[in-house]
DNA sequence: GTATGTGAAGTTATTCACAGCG
DNA sequence: CGCTGTGAATAACTTCACATAC
């Protein structure tokens, strides 16, 4: 289907990505004070050139204004908007391990539009547990809190021999989308949508970066 | 630089992201005993087509065997020596907040390639605490440990707020890689590669996801 | 039969460059 | 003038399809 204006409906998975490394910049200024930015300066945050910020912004309409640039708040909800982050997100995390700690202590979440609303485990050492805003509790009552506050995504911290029958549960409860810190590929319904988080990944990329210095 | 056989010495940075994906099934792979994989089972896992894997493995070399397969072991090691992790890297983090514990106490870095030999903080509350492997330390023992051990790659996790004047302090150290948790942009020396990782953005991308479900 | 390696074709994403508006 | 929005050109990446080897 096609938009009356240029609008696509398909964003391509690039632009995606670069969106929410706007937003980033973007609250950043707001909490700076600052009400304008052209895509000049969106371009130097994300290392990449002006006519790529243009593009990507004007894949969703037109509300720069020639000349001038871009108003933080306009787009920062208009981001929002895309990315579906204007209403609030609960989310669960599974896997009670230091990383789960680390994230139910961050702050950042919340302000962004995901609340972490429970945090399961099976070890009977940690049921009970406070840890920041939550509780940690038994798997078994990871469905029922599912239900009760209607989340739809889920952090996967659990070890990587657990991955794939934790994921089963939470598809089982009506899970949509899976962030997953472990080194395994999740086999879940087509409907389901999967976020590999892959740290080591991350120092591998660096590794090799640093190994070949001819890379830009 | 052309090589003798048809190997680039330019890897598609797509492709360099995946040989990342391509070890940890491997690494899956070899735990389980398996001995052989073909391309098809590792689409599957990075679910992509086997075209992909042939190509992104191709990049570098013929050693699989037609009509057979690759030999696991032998992968392992050439996509380790790509991304260069074939040596140890040592490793510092900055910010000794929740975050780091959880790297420090994880054990899968170790293994592939990536030993954390120093935390380091600004906080006298946290200096002195055992971590894992290490103690936290004053940053401004930090440049010492980085020559003394050759530390060329550096986890971040302070504030934003401090971000790119710790970052400056890595570089003045002698660093080359950074992996920046912070939601900021590092201004850094063209020889310093820099990689994000923003873990809000992960949920936002899957909250598109979720929110567009037409979206493949 | 099975599975790789790879030209050729196709698709997607980025950059150029400039018209158009403030 | 400055900065956006966008066709057209370019570059990057992926998929097809098949010869080749086991």
């Amino acid at each position: 289907m096609d938009h009356p204006q240029g609008i696509s409906d398909t964003i391509p998975n690039p632009s995606v990505r670069r969106l929410s490394a706007y937003l980033r910049h973007l609250e950043n200024l707001a909490a700076c004070g600052a009400t304008r930015v052209s895509s000049k300066q969106l371009a130097e945050y994300i290392k990449g050139g002006d006519a790529q910020v243009r593009r990507d912004l004007a894949l969703f309409g037109q509300f720069g204004r020639r000349g001038v640039g871009y108003e933080v708040q306009d787009l920062i909800q208009v981001i929002r908007t895309i990315l579906g982050t204007r209403v609030q997100w609960n989310v669960v995390v599974v896997g009670a391990g230091q990383l789960c700690q680390a994230l139910l202590r961050y702050r950042g979440f919340q302000d962004r539009g995901f609340t972490l609303v429970g945090a399961f485990d099976t070890d009977p050492r940690k049921i009970g547990t406070q840890c920041g805003p939550v509780t940690i509790r038994h798997i078994d009552a990871m469905a029922e809190v599912i239900r009760k506050n209607e989340v739809r995504l889920a952090i996967l911290t659990v070890p990587v021999q657990a991955v794939q029958h934790t994921a089963e549960k939470l598809v089982a409860a009506g899970i949509e989308g899976i962030m997953n810190f472990a080194s395994a590929s999740l086999d879940v319904p087509p409907h389901v949508h999967v976020n590999q988080v892959d740290l080591t990944a991350h120092l591998e990329q660096l590794s090799y970066q640093v190994s070949n210095p001819q890379t830009p």
